[in-house]
DNA sequence: CATTCTATTATGTCTGCACATATTAACCCC
DNA sequence: GGGGTTAATATGTGCAGACATAATAGAATG
């Protein structure tokens, strides 16, 4: 049994499931829950704001603290490089680097990466492997402004790792969704044509240019998980 | 430009950035920090508490404060009430109650919530609609034992929504993946067989008994986004 | 040389106080 | 009663100081 603020947090949040705080109901002030609990403003606080931050209270000012209306789940997932999620696994991680081009990318990828459509990017596909067995297809537009001259060699250190190393907690966006595989995709990764197969893409920018946009084709099988 | 916790929080994050403090690199102390920008300690805890959270700097007493070697990225995904995801599309929210029955489960779904196999448990379908289109196929098995007597009348208040105004914050986990349409998918969705589906898979539990294990079967064309 | 004990150190948390800020509720005046 | 001004109030954030805790580095021991 904890004490401090993480028992106020778990006894607001019982009181909270047992419904003597249903949802939309105001609760006591920090005050008034500091003088019960016996200790300090801040730690009443601390703990609220916890809750507020999870999803389960609505905090203003001056009007008060209540228990969410429509409680909106935060699921917060853990998205690591490739290579440390197949190690994660106990499996080996290997990777081959299947095509190097740089050209002119499509116009909904220049226009998602916010650049002109004659913009020449380089184009990466790369096969990652768990235990030789096809894990994750990667497809990578990279902005060659961000990179040094001459170019790393990404068959021997790839681009996923090489980013993340090099290029220090960029911002960016993450989507997920299914996609039924392409043809190049089942042939790389060896399944039918037309399997489900779980997309990952992300779009990385540091404040000043856009640095890469990926997609990453998983495995079947692959899911993604978290403990709320 | 903020000032306070957050400015102290940007430019940390801003060193990192530029790579003045690179990954693995060992940072000032907060009492260092705290005389550097001229403020208590505790504020200086606070920019570093938020960044550690965020993954971005791995904090330990006594070791000191490292930026993150291995930055595994926390996405976090807001969670919202079926409905409230389609109306916030500006659509309008629809749903029909398939089938209802109660029975025992296969026994991947017992032992998932922790059930022993032989556990009586209610089957919902419930088809969820935007604008009149097939938005999500819901499959539920729920624990009778949660449920008042008599049991609420699903085809009017939709599973989903009355669990979440009635039983408050439960803890669980969500799953995401990719899968075939199944024939029953397809026939309920209006889809071809096969039809890759991105799948949302959730169990949720009071501290003393499982609520429920749901399975979402989303429209093509379906993403989950996240702002890093 | 290996191992256990001990002192040191950086973070984790708490207290009590103060002031800032947003927002509501009350008030006044027309 | 309507509309705008003002006061009251709950949360947000700040400070300085204190002690707790974990983990390391060094000292003492076998």
């Amino acid at each position: 049994m904890p004490q401090g603020w993480e028992e106020i947090r778990s006894e607001v949040l019982r009181r909270i499931r047992v419904r003597a705080w249903p949802p939309g109901d105001l609760i006591p002030t920090e005050e008034a829950l500091a003088l019960e609990f016996g200790c300090a403003r801040a730690t009443v606080n601390r703990a609220l704001r916890e809750l507020a931050g999870a999803g389960v209270l609505e905090r203003r000012r001056k009007a008060g603290t209540r228990v969410a209306m429509w409680p909106v789940r935060k699921a917060t997932l853990d998205i690591a490089v490739i290579r440390q999620e197949i190690e994660a696994r106990g499996q080996r991680h290997s990777f081959q680097l299947l095509e190097q081009t740089t050209g002119a990318p499509p116009v909904p990828v220049a226009s998602r990466l916010g650049l002109p459509p004659g913009a020449r990017l380089i184009y990466l596909e790369t096969l990652h492997l768990a235990d030789g067995q096809p894990f994750v297809f990667e497809t990578r537009w990279l902005n060659p402004a961000v990179l040094p001259t001459p170019l790393p060699d990404f068959s021997q250190l790839s681009a996923n790792e090489w980013l993340v190393t090099h290029i220090s907690y960029a911002t960016g966006d993450i989507a997920f969704s299914a996609a039924a595989a392409s043809l190049r995709e089942a042939t790389v990764m060896g399944v039918v044509a037309g399997t489900a197969l779980f997309i990952t893409e992300r779009t990385t920018w540091t404040p000043d240019a856009p640095i890469t946009l990926v997609r990453l084709a998983h495995a079947p099988g692959y899911r993604v998980q978290t403990m709320v």
